[in-house]
Order: C-alpha cells, then structure tokens, then sequence
DNA sequence: ACGAAAAAGTTGACCCGTCAACCTTTTCGT
DNA sequence: ACGAAAAGGTTGACGGGTCAACTTTTTCGT
C-alpha cells in the first residue's frame, strides 16, 4: 500500500545511474513530509518556521542574517518566516541602537510554549534518525557527505 | 568566497542535534544546483525535464503516471512538464487506441538530440559523485539511505 | 449489461524556496 | 568629513512541487 511498484518495471537503460540523486532527493523528501507532519501534530508551526525557532532558542537575540547564515537558507525565506512568527506572536523584535539596520529577534513566552511543545518529538526522531544506523555507519556517512558536497560545490567541471 | 563561515559562531544548543537531516537537505539543495546548472549550459532542459527524458530514453512509448510513478514525482508535476516538452517540441503524444484516457509518449528527433547534448555531461557528473566514494562507503551509503528512508516512513510515530 | 468504483490525466490554488532589485544604514578610504 | 561601497533587510516575481477537485474512460461486481 505505501510503494506502489512501478508498473511493467523494466530496466533502465543504466540501472545505477542516477540512483544516488534520485535516492537523495526522495530521502529528503520523505524526511521533510515526516518533519512536516510531527509539527503540525504538535504545536502546528511549520518546517522554517521550527528551524528558525531552533536558532532563537540557541543564541538569544540574533538576527535575521544570522539565522540565514547558520541555516544557510536564503534571507528573504527567514525575512518573510519571521515576519509570520511575529505576527504568531511566537517571536518579538527589537531594534539595535548601535545598528539601526538589524532587529535583535527572541522568543516569547508562547514561542517557547510551542517549541517546548514540539521539540521532545522533534528530539526522539532526530535520534530515531540517527540510531538506525551504528557509530561506523555513522561515521562514513559522514565523510560520504562531506566528499559528496565537495563536488557538488565544483561550479566549473562538467 | 565559496561558504562564509557564520558570524561569531557559538555552540549550538545540541551540536549534533539536526546535523544530519540539515546535512542531507544541503546536499540535496547543491546536488539539485549543479544539476540545473550543468543542464543550462548544454542544452536549456530544466531538472525535471531532463528526468522525465531519461524515463522516455529509456522506456519508449510510456504514459504520464508510468514516468510519474517510476520517478515518484507528482502526476501533476510530470503532466505539466510534459506540456512544456510537447510545446518545446522535444516529445510527442499519440493517442492509445486500446486506452483512450492515456498517451503514449516518446522523444522526437531534437528530443534526442537536445538529450544528447546532456547526456554525457549529466554521466560525468554522475560518475564524479560515486567515484569522490570507494566500494565500502558506496555500500554503506545505500544502507544507510535504506534505513533512513525506513524510518521516515514511519508515519504514525514521534 | 448496468451502475459503481477505480484509473489516467488535467487544472487551479497554494506554499516553499530562490533570485534580483531595491531601500536604508553603516563602514571605510582618502 | 564626504562619497562610495558594503551590509542588513524587505519586497516582488517566478519556478518547483504538492494537494484536492474534477473529467473522462475503463473495469468490475452482480
């Protein structure tokens, strides 16, 4: 019921090819709709909006830049989730006097209400995650990663 | 110039908490970069134009969901992108005389020729990303993809 | 053989995420 | 200290991708 096999499933004409990107992309994938849905369940904030949250309960009074860079998701995401966990009044800004430019971001005491509430599930699927696989697996995924984001950085070959 | 290291980066609350599916989905965003990147420069396809190809490439005369299912993307999105490569004159339809709700769909001439123009660069690229691994890791990756996918299925728990 | 249910596909609405343009404030060279 | 450049952030536009509703055709039970 949950994967349908594909139809007449014959071979490809390179049956590796392709494999690891296709396997990539459906992972992550699967791994967002699960976070998705655990939230919803749970407090009802959304995937940017959670992981935006994550940063405001980690450094107290950081700003937009920041987050974006940590999360190196793009400002103009973080700019517009903040703008709607304000508005959910999960987050207050205030302004800088030394930096006009930036807004010094916190939780508020409903924002922490609602990531209290979510973050024990979001913990035990983290470790769900990472308990499927043992401290080598572990270890090599790691570094597979690493040597598969190096050359997917490689902006030239090709 | 490549990845700006964050601004006074203190500890994350957990460290490793959420490393690995921020590590996946960063991959992913710079796979899927590369990807349309190397696409743009040989040939103009899009990402999902290229993946609906290879399906035509490989299975001549298949139909909207056989590519949507095999591929595990949306109906929607396939249907859509099919149009595109109907109205850029890379596919043809013709109608099934045994099945009247479906079309079999194949690649025209500048299909495959377009598709050519693609094809060895998408296989370098391939071929670099499974090679930056050996054997071990190479296996060991797939396990893990495996269990990690299994437990993202898990819809009911957390 | 008839009606219900299922399958194939299309379409519209919607959210996510990116890119480029832009505004304001700060920094920095000279 | 002045103008240029850079940094922080916001906004608009757009493509990618999902979901649900709907149409048409086929299948299947009785």
């Amino acid at each position: 019921m949950d994967d349908s096999l594909s139809p007449q499933a014959g071979q490809l004409e390179r049956p590796l090819e392709q494999r690891l990107t296709y396997r990539l992309a459906r992972l992550h994938v699967k791994l967002n709709a699960q976070a998705t849905r655990v939230l919803k369940q749970h407090g009802g904030l959304t995937l940017v909006q959670w992981r935006v949250l994550v940063m405001l309960n980690a450094f107290t009074e950081t700003t937009v830049g920041q987050v974006a860079s940590m999360t190196r998701f793009d400002k103009a995401l973080i700019s517009r989730t903040v703008k709607s966990l304000i508005r959910a009044g999960f987050v207050k800004a205030r302004s800088d006097d030394l930096d006009q430019r930036q807004q010094l971001l916190s939780m508020t005491a409903s924002g922490t209400r609602v990531f209290g509430e979510a973050a024990p599930h979001m913990h035990a699927r983290q470790n769900a995650l990472l308990e499927s696989m043992d401290a080598t697996q572990r270890d090599v995924m790691f570094d597979a990663l690493d040597q598969l984001e190096e050359v997917a950085n490689r902006t030239d070959a090709f």
